[in-house]
DNA sequence: ATTTTATATATGAATTTTCATATATATGGC
DNA sequence: GCCATATATATGAAAATTCATATATAAAAT
């Protein structure tokens, strides 16, 4: 699954606003669930979990369930360079990505992971 | 023209193999002219002009023409993370650049810079 | 006139979004 | 335990939108 990771298919998975934020939230907070980025994002659920789907196909993404919840989390054989990418994006653009990390932080009763 | 490279128009205009494909070439070997990256991409001439024209337009590329040709180069405004992202695109993806680095290598009658 | 590059238009293909529904797990009452 | 219901997530199908390519033509330079 890991070296059909092309520099095009990366950048098309990364070629759009949905799921670049996705990307970078779940960089930036290393396992985030299904409603806390419906919440974090402010979109449908149909809507985040194509995204999300997409992106597990892609490779980019793994997930695990944990009760009635999904983690979604970088995938652990993302080739270097595309974690690099995602990190140095992440660093760079903090200001275009605040709105959806202040909307998780005040989320409320978020899911309590356990393991 | 600068700070409207939100990762979302970059990844945008990444996602397409000619448009990858174009950039990493262009990275490597600072400037190429329209015919020199049609010889390398063994790609029609409106096509190449096309993608070149939206690369240019979204402030990845510019361009300068000296005589007949035009010259595509880096925009020289690219933000760091932009041109930091590309160099180790190319780097962890020389292979897959390797048939079109080398037709370019090839390539007869290549036009010479002066400028 | 020839060479190089750009652009307009038409068309087909791929992508995104939405709605409705399905599946999986959890919870409460009996 | 069994049944009903609630919550979380996924997915099929259709509609809407966006995108890529080819052909033809135009423009700029020599």
């Amino acid at each position: 699954m890991t070296e059909l990771l092309t520099p095009t298919l990366v950048f098309k998975a990364l070629a759009d606003d949905t799921r670049v934020r996705l990307m970078l939230l779940i960089t930036r907070e290393t396992e985030l669930c299904v409603c806390e980025l419906m919440c974090a994002l402010e979109e449908s659920q149909p809507k985040i979990s194509r995204h999300l789907a997409q992106l597990r196909s892609a490779g980019l993404l793994a997930d695990r369930r944990q009760g009635q919840w999904v983690y979604y989390r970088l995938h652990p054989a993302l080739p270097d360079w595309v974690h690099e990418m995602l990190q140095s994006t992440l660093a760079a653009n903090r200001f275009w990505l605040s709105q959806e990390v202040q909307r998780l932080q005040v989320m409320h009763d978020r899911p309590v992971r356990c393991c």
